[in-house]
DNA sequence: CTGCATGCAAACCGTTTGCATCCCC
DNA sequence: GGGGATGCAAACGGTTTGCATGCAG
């Protein structure tokens, strides 16, 4: 059920969204994309890379991560997998554990909702910030 | 470590965003317990509970959900535990499903975050719109 | 009297949308 | 030629912030 909808046309401007997605593993932010793909293609809009990436991810083709923080991030990587976001500067890694499958199970019997998914999101503190906070009196 | 900061000063504000927070279990946005404290406060601004919430949160006397969809919520149940959110009308429930502890272990080795927590989102279609969607033909 | 807390309104920021134009089929 | 895709700019919704006033210690 719940088809990843039709089919999409791949326009220079997906193709390149697409591509520079692909490039980093950094999970980029739609305007971070948006100044990436600029350097290639000037003219584009923002509105198109919020479009385009709204409607990649709603085929599947790349993964939409709402997880806390402000903005919502993208995903070339499609498998699913978990993630950590640092408390302190925002950054998002990849987790790398094995998705709990049976959680989503027990959860099917202990709600009443029909469970699509799930998302285990982490927060910490990633090395970089760690080794900045040894210096620093205080947060 | 990481103890609650100071202390605040329970203002009759702050008393009743709290009061009328315990009262539900519906994990309410910021304007939405802003409705429900203007009626006992009308001329309390919205910036008001958004600082009060922020407050409150940072110093563990309620939850601030960062969920999926574009809202932050809150909780006036402050013990660990779970969310799923309605994909379809929003709605966000607690999950009454253990806490996994030792998946901060795990992600602890697996990592080079410093980890501080982790939250679990389920989505899925809660009883009111499977029961429409019986009705529709499609979403 | 002093400083934190409040109400109010304006600013902000990320995202969405309307519209005219463009380009591909 | 027609329909979707784009660029552009304006609108939007949620949240934050500056500032003058108010109130509690």
């Amino acid at each position: 059920m719940n088809a990843p909808t039709p089919m999409i046309r791949l326009t220079t401007q997906r193709q390149i969204i697409l591509e520079e997605l692909a490039k980093v593993k950094s999970h980029p932010t739609a305007s971070e994309l948006y100044d990436m793909v600029r350097k290639r293609l000037p003219r584009i809009g923002l509105g198109t890379v919020y479009r385009n990436l709204e409607l990649m991810a709603d085929n599947g083709m790349i993964l939409k991560i709402e997880v806390g923080g402000t903005q919502k991030r993208f995903d070339a990587f499609t498998d699913p997998h978990y993630h950590i976001r640092c408390s302190c500067c925002g950054k998002v890694d990849d987790m790398n554990l094995p998705v709990l499958d049976d959680l989503v199970n027990s959860a099917d019997q202990s709600s009443p909702y029909h469970i699509i998914g799930h998302h285990v999101e982490f927060t910490g503190i990633c090395p970089d910030c760690q080794k900045n906070q040894e210096n620093i009196t205080t947060h």
